[in-house]
DNA sequence: TGTACATCAGTGAACGCGCGTTCACTGATGTAC
DNA sequence: TGTACATCAGTGAACGCGCGTTCACTGATGTAC
């Protein structure tokens, strides 16, 4: 039997396989993450096995795990940006804006877990970089809410005290609740989004009531 | 020179020197814990080097480094109540309940800083005793703060809708905000106590604007 | 079209290290007689 | 008061392991002539 390279056995020989790429490594790296494994313990050879790979080709995507977690970061601001899509979306149908863009939020949680994870409960430990990556993401998320605040404001002609204060107030509530939802059995979620809603009501309605 | 064993040289005796405690571990381990350092990163051998033990006499008072890290939330549960009884105090006197309260809190939350890390900033990573061992903590927090503002809201006739849930709310927001401290330099701690303070507000003025 | 060569994504082997854990031990202290 | 002995908090040495990192390598692909 002759080998004959062509691109439908080329991962049969031992070398220039289909060749790796940061994509796969990252996705490795969210495989292994979960309740149990956060990203900060994650190993170089860990990841680089789950990859399929040799250990040191690991090198020739990033300099170190952390700079892998860093990357890990932008992917996961990606999942929270279709949340903030998503909730938007919801919040112009129906039901009241804040329930839907809470369920919107809870969902998103539920189908992207394993990202989100890394957002919402390990922005408090790893390096400096990884923290910060995280603070960015929470930024624009909070930007964002700010700026739907105060348009919210406007359309409706209902002001309200502190716009910024009261987006950083829901966010890092929402963000608090997602990460008591990731450890959760998914039957709760209806009881947490009841309270969610109620806490960003509470938020909502006293920035209105009080002195602008 | 003949030896002579005594209190005061009992340390130079290559065995039985002054016996190690728990406490003696805890205490290595904080010492241990900083803006760099988390708990889960402690190894077994760290820890025994710095409290000046054999590594393996570690196992004398833990069964494992796990056990060393849920009995630190212990410890860190005593700093959170001295928290609350500083709240409670500071609230009874002069300037507004809320700042008052928050303002003892940051405060402590600067004072005890190692402690307060493994709370505020660790509480969703490691094993599940020890996440359910920080749980239990904020659990605590949440049900004396609940209790005194159903307290506050019968003293001033002023009642509130779901003084369960606002209470929680506060919790989750505080140690949010509080985790955030730990990364600040101090001067910002005055910025940081308006803006928690204002939050708190808002979801107060909220839960009493709503229906109850 | 064919040949020579540079490039570079992959490789396996090896390194030194810190880790958790085990083992048989030692000798000061407390207790029984 | 002395003596014999059990207890048990500490010890040093050793183990096997997975880790990050380095090294010189290989051989398929792309390019120049």
């Amino acid at each position: 039997m002759t080998p004959t390279p062509s691109a439908i056995d080329a991962d049969l020989h031992p070398v220039r396989r289909t060749p790796i790429t940061r994509a796969d490594l990252l996705d490795a790296a969210l495989r292994l993450i979960g309740p149990h494994r956060s990203v900060s313990s994650l190993s170089l050879r860990e990841v680089a096995r789950e990859a399929g790979i040799a250990p040191n080709s690991f090198y020739r995507q990033f300099r170190d795990v952390d700079e892998l977690a860093v990357a890990l970061i932008d992917v996961a601001g990606q999942s929270l940006r279709k949340i903030v899509g998503a909730a938007r979306h919801r919040a112009e149908a129906e039901h009241g804006v804040v329930r839907g863009s809470v369920e919107a939020f809870i969902e998103q949680v539920r189908a992207d877990d394993k990202l989100l994870h890394v957002l919402l409960r390990e922005g408090t430990v790893g390096s400096d970089a990884f923290k910060r990556a995280v603070d960015r993401e929470l930024g624009f998320f909070e930007d964002e809410l700010h700026h739907d605040l105060v348009r919210f404001a406007k359309l409706r002609n209902r002001p309200m005290a502190e716009p910024a204060l009261a987006a950083k107030a829901i966010t890092r509530l929402a963000f608090a609740m997602g990460a008591t939802a990731l450890d959760l059995p998914p039957e709760r979620d209806a009881e947490l989004v009841d309270q969610l809603t109620t806490m960003v009501r509470m938020i909502l309605v006293g920035a209105q009531a009080m002195p602008k």
